[in-house]
DNA sequence: GGGTACTTTG
DNA sequence: CGAAGAAAGTACCC
């Protein structure tokens, strides 16, 4: 993009700005809303992976790259460059850690050749795409200011004021950011994927495994599915085991992102010293050469290990963007930064991680390794998590199995990186985490508790061998429907009241589809399918939640103390359980989501298109809106509950009676008789929906249709199709005209001539004003002619410019739009003129 | 101490 | 026209 020039409009601000090119680069194209995979990839397009591609390991970014090389020019030298990572972070945090943009292959296939709507839920200008000066990689250093300061200024404003600390707009930002956050996590994910594959690390790699570990990762097909498993698993035992000892852990890895609650602790704020190292992929081939990195670096190089073996293997990482919610935990307070009080916590730490080693030790020799119910309420929930202390960077020393590692102070001992291997005995990817966990074959064993500061499982997403990713967060959620899912960005942005819909999808579950879409391959193979399924019947098993608070915005059950103002419960909904408040509360009776329903005021309906039948008796009453108590004093008014006052009137006074849908008919407005439109009192139609046109009638969109009916003395009434709210008056929006249906043809008819009239016009205008342009130039033409008769050609050709500057001098004058910089050749002169209204040198 | 539920307050 | 909570503090339980 460097000869892209910065032009449009301008992007003032960092996050839309940072966000347009994340969108740029990681899905603004991607927006294509055909579900088929046939329809995603055009013949001829680039595609991401193809199926037959698969099995071809290292190859499939050879010859995309090269034609990246032609497109994009300055990313032809892509691997050690375009993946400028930015490791601001990490301590105590706004931790955006590990930002990276991978600006190669086949995440930049778009650049305006195909014509998508840009993504749905973000309103930018989709012009401006075009103009984005720069890839982020070209300048790490400003990416980093420009977040860090936009996170400041999101940052609540408590001291100031206490009880609005976000408001709606702060809160939107931080979705936005998170949104954001998540791209440039995925993003450097997918590179560090496509470090995993390269030649060279496998290659410095593969000298750690002994044969026998390689005859292991690969059973014969002699053997029996179990034994094939058994094979595997035990092989990659071995290989875990070895590579635990033999990497040494050096570094810290990536850790949750968190909020500042003020800017002060962003001033103070600096990188750990002992962060993460690895920037580029010489970095990663060094570190694969000198085994010593961060955690995730080591669960990365795990990866490539085993790739190189022939073993598929997926990376998976568990994403930790900044949080799109409001209640995450945020930075710890430093009260005073200069007091070095942490130095008590050494000895509390090493004790804690003491317990920490030996139960780490206890559970992975028994083959039953830790209780995944930790999430859930469960008593002892956080039995296993070492007590975090808040304070940055310094590193500790711990009699270690390799003599070179360190324990990396503050880091969960849940991994944020490990590794999927395809069990191709029983078609199913299994977890591998061998340096923190230690587990295999245990999804569940590796999510944290909720208590975890450092790593928060949200988005668990796992990169294949050819690039594809894909969300497999519900294999290891324990909760994922009533814990994790509010977390996501599913979890925010449900649109409006449909929330009782089960079936709609929120906002933001659709932009994480699309932004997962970029990465996913063009045809899911059979084994995604087998992976779906499973992941959906991980899902549907998730047993129901047994306190109150996770009720709250369940997308399968819903108590009726959660129902909003207008849901109701469809008669005959069967509770499908109980939940008690606590332990000793009276039992709430669980429901169905999809048994709630909302119920609409009559208007409403009717604004759908729809009329409640007769005789239906209303399904609640929405209580009347509290007006405004102005001053009153505080005492008088708040004891005496309104609620309260308005449960003591009757049923009518109570509000606006509401209705099902079920209770309603397909609204049937009068129809056209004789040619005569029914209107409403002002004169118009209310036409919401396309079905509120009469019978008989046609409802005609159309700027001139008024006129046009006018015309032709045909009876019409201007479509009401919805009200526009500014301030507090809403104005009527009407939108084209309802005319009978038989005098459709001649008014469409009208309407075209009248168009055609105003293009003959135009014409007209433009053709005298062309004629008049040949008289002045054929009158110049004669007075030079006049003037240089006899004269030496050379004299003239020089002089030739000052004679047309008089003609254009004089065509200015009629305003005649004329370029200054304008050409002295004759010809020119007259093609500009032609672009703006000659129109008589065509040819 | 952590998790949960409820109340208060703008 | 039309809508909606959320942060703290407190009490209670394992």
């Amino acid at each position: 993009m460097a000869g892209r020039k910065r032009r449009g409009a301008p992007l003032d601000d960092p996050v839309s700005s940072i966000y347009r090119e994340m969108l740029a680069e990681a899905g603004a194209n991607s927006a294509r809303d055909g579900q088929s995979p046939l329809k995603r990839k055009r013949p001829g397009e680039r595609s991401t992976q193809t199926p037959a591609a698969e099995g071809s390991r290292q190859q499939e970014n050879g010859p995309r790259r090269e034609e990246d090389a032609e497109e994009e020019e300055e990313e032809d030298d892509d691997d050690e460059d375009d993946g400028v990572e930015f490791e601001d972070v990490s301590l105590p945090t706004p931790t955006l850690q590990t930002i990276t943009r991978n600006s190669d292959d086949e995440e930049e296939d778009e650049d305006g050749d195909d014509e998508d709507v840009p993504f749905e839920d973000v309103d930018f200008d989709f012009e401006a795409l075009q103009s984005i000066p720069a890839p982020l990689g070209d300048q790490p250093k400003d990416l980093n200011l420009n977040l860090t300061a936009q996170k400041e200024a999101m940052t609540p404003r408590r001291s100031a004021d206490r009880r609005k600390p976000v408001t709606k707009e702060e809160k939107s930002r931080r979705v936005e950011v998170h949104k954001v956050h998540l791209l440039c996590l995925l993003s450097h994910v997918s590179l560090r994927n496509r470090w995993c594959n390269s030649p060279e690390v496998q290659d410095a790699l593969r000298p750690l495994l002994s044969g026998k570990m390689i005859k292991y990762l690969n059973p014969g097909s002699q053997l029996s599915q179990f034994g094939r498993t058994e094979s595997l698993k035990n092989g990659l035992q071995q290989v875990g085991d070895m590579f635990r000892i033999k990497f040494a852990i050096t570094e810290r890895g990536i850790r949750r992102a968190l909020w500042a609650e003020d800017s002060h602790q962003l001033q103070d704020y600096h990188l750990p010293d002992d962060i993460e190292s690895t920037f580029a992929k010489d970095d990663f081939l060094e570190a694969a050469k000198s085994l010593k990195g961060s955690r995730d670096v080591g669960a990365q190089l795990f990866c490539a290990l085993l790739r190189s073996t022939g073993v598929q293997t997926r990376l998976v990482c568990s994403l930790q963007p900044l949080a799109c919610v409001p209640g995450a935990p945020t930075m710890p307070k430093l009260k005073n930064p200069r007091t070095p009080s942490k130095r008590p916590k050494a000895d509390e730490y090493r004790a804690a991680m003491a317990i920490y080693e030996t139960k780490q030790a206890e559970s992975s020799n028994s083959t039953d390794t830790p209780s995944p119910r930790r999430r859930l309420g469960h008593p002892h929930a956080a039995a296993y998590h070492v007590p975090t202390i808040p304070s940055p960077s310094t590193v500790i020393a711990r009699a270690p199995a390799n003599p070179a590692r360190k324990v990396i102070r503050g880091e969960s001992p849940f991994p944020v990186y490990w590794v999927e291997i395809l069990d191709i005995a029983h078609q199913k990817w299994q977890p591998v985490d061998p340096f923190m966990t230690r587990t295999q074959w245990k999804p569940k064993a590796l999510e944290p508790p909720a208590s975890d500061r450092d790593n928060c499982m949200t988005y668990v997403v796992v990169f294949e061998t050819d690039g594809s990713a894909k969300d497999v967060t519900r294999r290891y959620a324990k909760a994922y429907n009533s814990k994790t899912r509010k977390m996501r960005i599913e979890g925010v942005g449900t649109i409006g009241s449909t929330a009782a819909d089960s079936t709609s999808r929120t906002s933001g579950e659709r932009w994480w589809r699309r932004a997962m879409r970029r990465y996913a391959k063009p045809w899911p193979t059979d084994l995604d399918q087998i992976e779906n399924n499973e992941l959906a019947a991980d899902e549907a098993k998730e047993p129901m939640p047994r306190n109150v608070a996770d009720f709250k915005d369940h997308p399968v059950y819903a108590l009726e103390r959660h129902f909003r103002r207008h849901e109701v419960l469809v008669p005959g909904a069967q509770p499908a359980g109980t939940v008690g408040a606590g332990n000793k509360g009276a039992l709430e009776r669980i429901y169905r989501r999809r048994d709630v329903r909302v119920a609409r005021s009559r208007d409403k309906w009717y604004r759908l298109g729809r009329e409640v039948k007769f005789g239906e008796e209303p399904v609640k009453f929405l209580p009347r809106r509290v007006t405004r108590k102005s001053t009153f004093d505080d005492d008088e008014d708040n004891d005496s509950d309104d609620p309260d006052k308005v449960g003591l009137f009757g049923d009518d006074a109570a509000g606006t009676p509401i209705y099902m849908f079920e209770q309603t008919d397909l609204y049937k407005p009068a129809p056209v008789v004789r040619g005569r439109v029914p209107k409403n009192k002002f004169g118009n139609l209310d036409v919401y929906v396309p079905s509120m046109v009469p019978e008989g009638g046609v409802h005609v969109v159309h700027e001139r249709a008024a006129q046009a009916a006018f015309i032709l003395g045909v009876d019409y009434a201007p479509a009401l199709t919805g009200f526009q709210f500014k301030g507090r008056r809403g104005t009527a929006v009407l939108n084209g005209v309802v005319i009978p249906s038989e005098c459709e043809e001649a008014v469409r008819a009208a309407i075209t001539g009248l168009d055609d009239l105003d293009a003959e016009i135009e014409q007209e205008r433009r053709t005298l004003k062309a004629l008049r342009m040949w008289s002045r130039f054929l009158k110049s033409l004669r007075i030079r002619e006049r003037i240089w008769a006899g004269a030496d050609p050379d004299e003239e050709d020089r002089a030739e410019g000052t004679d047309l500057d008089k003609g254009k001098g004089r065509a200015a004058d009629e305003n005649m739009d004329i370029d200054d910089a304008q050409s002295d050749v004759t010809e020119e002169y007259f093609m500009e003129e032609d672009e703006e209204g000659g129109g008589f040198l065509i040819d």
